[in-house]
DNA sequence: CTGTTAGGGTTAGGGTTAG
DNA sequence: TCTAACCCTAACCCTAACA
């Protein structure tokens, strides 16, 4: 129900209705889940049968009502967006949130939110997507687009003002070169929305090729039907045959996808965020165009705009990624102290040292474990070693960053006391910043770190902060500095293409799952605003350094008032 | 492979299928997109037919046969286990895990449970592990003992029970995991009885350290000659030198002081009464006369991680210092109703998701609250509703394992399906209501159901799990079982009950992943294993570098078909 | 030019602290 | 007691540098 109903009808006469990269990528998914039709069949019997009846939101009565309304409908309960509330006030007007709404833009789009990253520029409303949103237009930033946009519906304009929001800020990051405009880029999922002019939802892709607009979506989208590892091997032999150099695609696509990580996805079985698919794809086919001769010809000349927006990627990537959930491994007490000893000798173990830890330390954890076998979560495997170990040196890295700053930020510095018995951390190595690839001691050298850090005791707030504070953060001050903007990195080397290229994809990707696509951006981390709730308890703040969105807490906080 | 082979029959007669969550979720999401059933049928066909045709992907194919359809299929059956892939299956082990249920799905938002928690005999052998000593024997099996205590006690009670509670199960089974459930319980006051509260009191205090009783009045006594702030402080700092949590301390006390308490009162400068205060300095004695490395307060802890200690003290302290967080938030129940919905259709929200929730919430409490102005605190954000999700999860996950433990534990007792319990829950899709303890199995993943399911846990990964558990669980636990306390869960029977022993923990999540397959299921974790390393030596290992490794893993997954 | 990988980013599982 | 909010860190993504 809902609406497919209008899309519906367009498609039914087709054969084959037309699908946007994302449904695809759902179906595909749903069939490698082992499911045959029949049973996604009566899945979606079952999951329409519950749509209707109830949905169930509960309590909330308040708005709930989405019930029959809107369109929108759809998404009813079950689905998972919450359906009540919003949906309903929509369109019911119930709830006006213009007010809210208004707020809630400038949030998303970002205020004041730091600069840190340069990465994305586009800062774009991102997260417009999502089905009920009680946002809807509202973020568009420019109001032109809308009035594009049909009018009808309101979802659709997410979707839509997605795809415009998208293209302007491909045009505006400089990207597209002249190409198409206003075209919607890719995406539109949801589909929902049915449609609007393209019914089959995506949006239409279009690239430019010699002068000419040519709509590649139907290519794209059928390379995203078949199966993905059989067209890696098709442009795999396409590549080879013409020989056209990874880099040169890279190149082509505007770094959308860098050579490395081509190279990456050539050699390696492993799938790609659904960006850099598509952006791939996209080369391709228009590559495919081309005669046999020129082709190679890629070079640098094609305008095309093979990037594309962000949006309907995340969705797909973030797809992807997700194969961080689950059971999580954890040192045992007794790897870790071989771990720290092979460390302190050389914090770049080779394979074969690798191999050589992790064997130790099976035969530690077999020793004391009676049972016999090893699961395979508890088995340490030469990627794990690896992990640890890089996960240790960014760790020291930021720990001696912190410290740094501290010292910096207080001149008082008095006398160094640091280094505590137990750990061996090696912090001091290279005393600033930079680490770069000297540190390879061998034989470590662990110093006493002199510069050292009060801490502590002095008002500790100060300390403390600091202590907490993230990469990124530090990136704040540092940039600070300067004027702002682009410099992530403290000490890196400005490589000149940065720019422009850092970007880029911000991102994102984020989503979990599902839904819909929705943005992108960047997240920039401007999210939350934090309340800060200062009172009495005076100030806490937290210091984390971990996740952007705890970051962006923190600066948040500290930034305003923190007092 | 496997997969639904079996269960398809029987799905096919059945009028639903069983799918899995994620499956569930991919289909609610082609049904948002806008797709009918017609569209989506199609559009399987489609891939089927393109899959056929164009397959031919060499060796990095990834399975796209899936036309075969029923066995083929999926990837992610495939791998539900496949780790294997080294030939190594040796040992015998494979642990499949096999996760996935789409029962946990429900939840409740709280259940909150009468009084029938018979906290006592909680806790649980955290971190069996280890050699670690501490824990105590947990379940008390013998309701006669119980009877003996007085219910809830006020402070001698307490203690006494908690003596009497903890020798007999000590003496009865101790936990028997190997080690030896040494610690002894501590407050054993055996004079005690009239210890009361009182200050210093003291009768004589003994308790029994690894089998000896001893007489610890003399040093108790000179704590609270002591000035008590700079015990306070001697003991702050050793939890914090031996990493000791809190809630450690607590369960040790048998929550004489419970970990809540503990925390203010070393925040504060307060005292504190004089039974909770003799409850913590006989723990303190106790454990002070451990030898550092063990006790280690109790297990779960975190492992010590030698290296970030830097100063302990300073930035231990300082950290736990700084903790001090403002007043305390709450989600009004409107809201939690909200985030139940989504979260049934997303544990696993992104940003833009996430705020479009915090958007819902606030309109709701604006819309109650006529006053208007919401204030910092009470104003929902997106980090508040990412640590909802986040805790939302782990509970999830909590009430899960339990839940299996219980099924474990009682073999039959009765049918897994019951389960529940609690949870009003917001009903949500299920499907699978019926049947089934152990809907399980969605579709895939779930093998051939007559082979049950290899697992093999042997009493180490069990313990593993276990230590996971929380202390909140513990009291859980109890609560139900009192039956035995074994837990170990090598048996399973054959029956066809499979179901329940079968997943343990499953996991399964909803992510829908991507391609890889992951999801549902496996995951499993299986993945790394896999080095093979076999021979340490030899071969050419150059350097695997990550990616390598990332392929590995994916082979390991993939396994069967790549190649 | 390509394969590798160090390192910058993140996400999310398992715990802990504190209102 | 319950649970919001954190911390810690394993495992992953991606790209700039390198080799």
């Amino acid at each position: 129900m809902h609406d497919n109903k209008s899309t519906r009808s367009n498609m039914d006469d087709q054969e084959t209705p037309k699908f946007t990269v994302s449904q695809i990528m759902l179906l595909q998914k749903l069939k490698q889940s082992g499911l045959t039709k029949d049973q996604i069949i009566r899945g979606l019997e079952e999951i329409e049968k519950l749509d209707d009846a109830g949905l169930g939101s509960p309590g909330t009565s308040v708005v709930s009502n989405l019930s029959g309304i809107v369109n929108g409908t759809s998404p009813s309960s079950s689905n998972g967006n919450a359906p009540t509330t919003n949906g309903g006030a929509q369109m019911g007007s119930t709830v006006n949130h213009v007010k809210e709404s208004a707020e809630y833009q400038r949030r998303s789009i970002s205020p004041q939110s730091p600069p840190h990253h340069v990465k994305l520029n586009t800062s774009l409303p991102h997260h417009i997507g999502q089905a009920n949103p009680l946002m809807f237009g509202t973020h568009l930033q420019n109001p032109n687009q809308l009035s594009l946009l049909p009018p009808v519906a309101q979802w659709p304009n997410t979707s839509q003002a997605v795809a415009v929001a998208t293209a302007a800020s491909l045009l505006q990051n400089g990207f597209a070169h002249g190409t198409v405009p206003h075209y919607p880029a890719l995406l539109n999922n949801r589909g929902m929305l049915r449609a609007t002019a393209t019914s089959g939802g995506n949006g239409s892709t279009v690239v430019e090729i010699d002068g000419e607009k040519v709509d590649i979506s139907e290519e794209l989208d059928e390379l995203f039907r078949r199966d993905q590892a059989s067209v890696k091997e098709d442009i795999r032999k396409f590549i080879s045959e013409r020989h056209i150099s990874q880099s040169s695609i890279a190149k082509a696509t505007r770094n959308a996808i860098s050579q490395s990580y081509i190279s990456q996805w050539l050699a390696q079985p492993q799938d790609i965020s659904g960006q850099k698919k598509k952006a791939m794809y996209t080369w391709y086919i228009i590559e495919k165009r081309k005669p046999p001769g020129m082709s190679n010809g890629m070079g640098v000349s094609n305008p095309v705009v093979y990037r594309s927006s962000e949006s309907d990627q995340d969705m797909m990537s973030t797809l992807l990624m997700k194969a961080k959930r689950g059971a999580r491994f954890t040192w045992p007490k007794e790897c870790l102290s071989i771990l720290e000893n092979y460390y302190n000798a050389n914090s770049y173990p080779d394979e074969s040292k690798r191999e050589e830890i992790a064997h130790a330390c099976n035969s530690i954890i077999q020793s004391q474990k009676p049972g016999g076998v090893l699961s395979d979560l508890d088995k340490v495997t030469t990627v794990k070693v690896y992990n640890w170990f890089a996960n240790r040196r960014k760790d020291d890295k930021r720990r001696r960053h912190i410290e740094h700053i501290e010292a910096m930020d207080q001149h008082q510095s008095h006398s160094p006391r640091r280094s505590s018995t137990v750990s061996p951390t090696p912090s001091c190595n290279s005393n600033d910043s930079h680490s770069g690839g000297d540190n390879t001691p061998g034989a470590h050298e662990r110093c006493p770190p002199a510069l050292v850090i009060p801490k502590k005791e002095d008002p500790m707030t100060l300390a403390l902060e600091m202590a907490a504070v993230n990469h990124s953060i530090l990136a704040l001050v540092n940039q600070h500095n300067t004027s702002n903007h682009q410099h992530h990195h403290p000490a890196q080397q400005p490589s000149h293409h940065t720019s422009n290229s850092t970007n880029q994809h911000d991102e994102s990707r984020d989503d979990i799952d599902d839904d819909e696509m929705d943005n992108d951006v960047t997240f920039d981390r401007s999210h939350d605003d934090q309340p800060s709730p200062g009172h009495e308890a005076a100030h806490h703040h937290r210091h984390h350094r971990y996740g952007q969105m705890q970051a962006e807490r923190m600066t948040a906080e500290c930034g305003s008032y923190a007092g």
